[in-house]
DNA sequence: ATGGCTTAGGTGCTAAGA
């Protein structure tokens, strides 16, 4: 079982990027954010035809997630419980028995910023519906981009981005307490790659790319059962290379099932 | 190098991203 998150800065744009990965990458499960797709314009004709059933919460100009699965999906929640919330950030759903969740994080913009705050608060607020999910879903993954890196390792400058917006403290405080409802990031349990300088996201400015200036903030992460039979994870950074790029690559996890 | 780019909406620019 394969699953896979990618950001992809409009499916619309990106559509033929995925097409072109999904036929090269035949996985199960592909999580997607930032479709910036309402939902009637949702490409779901293009993509059954390339074999995938697709579920989504999708805006206009910003946010919407969706679930691309090879099995159809079941038990679908696109929302955060009793949380009002008009941004399209969550989807929820159950493939093959894998209780599978889709994450946009909400991106923070600056420490002084409203929009930290409601950061901190989504993570809360999704830390007790993981609580939750957990309790009634033994094999489970929640994965997209969280827009945090969770270590100095996870930037490409540590001088440069420790205690800054998706490096802060309470950032890094949230996502831990979404590992401690029960979860593990996958990336970790591979330590052999630690100083490789592997990362998911690169900057459009500033020639991010040429010189691998990115961060790690596409996660994956799978509850204890899933963990234990997980035999990879990979980020996918040729995408990053590609013409008319996202700035997010591929993130993929296998577990063997 | 905190943006020098890229997106959507809409048609000249703004908002947002991370």
């Amino acid at each position: 079982m394969q699953i896979a998150t990618w950001n992809l800065n409009s499916l619309n744009v990106r559509l033929p990027h995925t097409l072109a990965w999904l036929e090269k990458n035949p996985i199960d499960v592909l999580a997607l954010q930032e479709t910036k797709l309402t939902d009637e314009r949702f490409p779901a004709a293009a993509l059954a035809e390339a074999g995938y059933h697709s579920v989504f919460a999708g805006q206009k100009t910003y946010n919407g997630v969706a679930l691309l699965s090879r099995e159809p999906a079941s038990d679908v929640i696109s929302a955060l419980p009793n949380f009002v919330d008009e941004q399209k950030r969550i989807i929820a759903a159950t493939v093959a028995g894998i209780r599978v969740i889709s994450v946009y994080c909400p991106n923070g913009a600056a420490l002084d910023s409203p929009k930290y705050t409601y950061k901190l608060d989504w993570f809360r607020v999704l830390a007790a519906f993981l609580q939750d999910e957990l309790s009634r879903h033994e094999r489970l993954v929640v994965t997209g981009d969280f827009n945090v890196a969770p270590r100095p390792e996870d930037t490409y400058d540590p001088d440069k981005w420790e205690g800054r917006i998706l490096c802060s403290p309470p950032e890094r405080a949230a996502l831990q307490a979404l590992l401690d409802c029960g979860l593990q990031d996958c990336w970790r349990l591979f330590p052999e790659r630690e100083g490789r300088r592997r990362f998911t996201w690169w900057d459009y400015r500033g020639g991010g790319w040429p010189r691998n200036a990115g961060l790690r903030i596409d996660h994956v992460l799978a509850s204890t059962a899933l963990a234990a039979v997980c035999s990879s994870c990979e980020a996918h950074v040729g995408e990053r290379g590609r013409k008319r790029p996202s700035d997010h690559v591929p993130v993929v996890a296998e577990f063997e099932l």
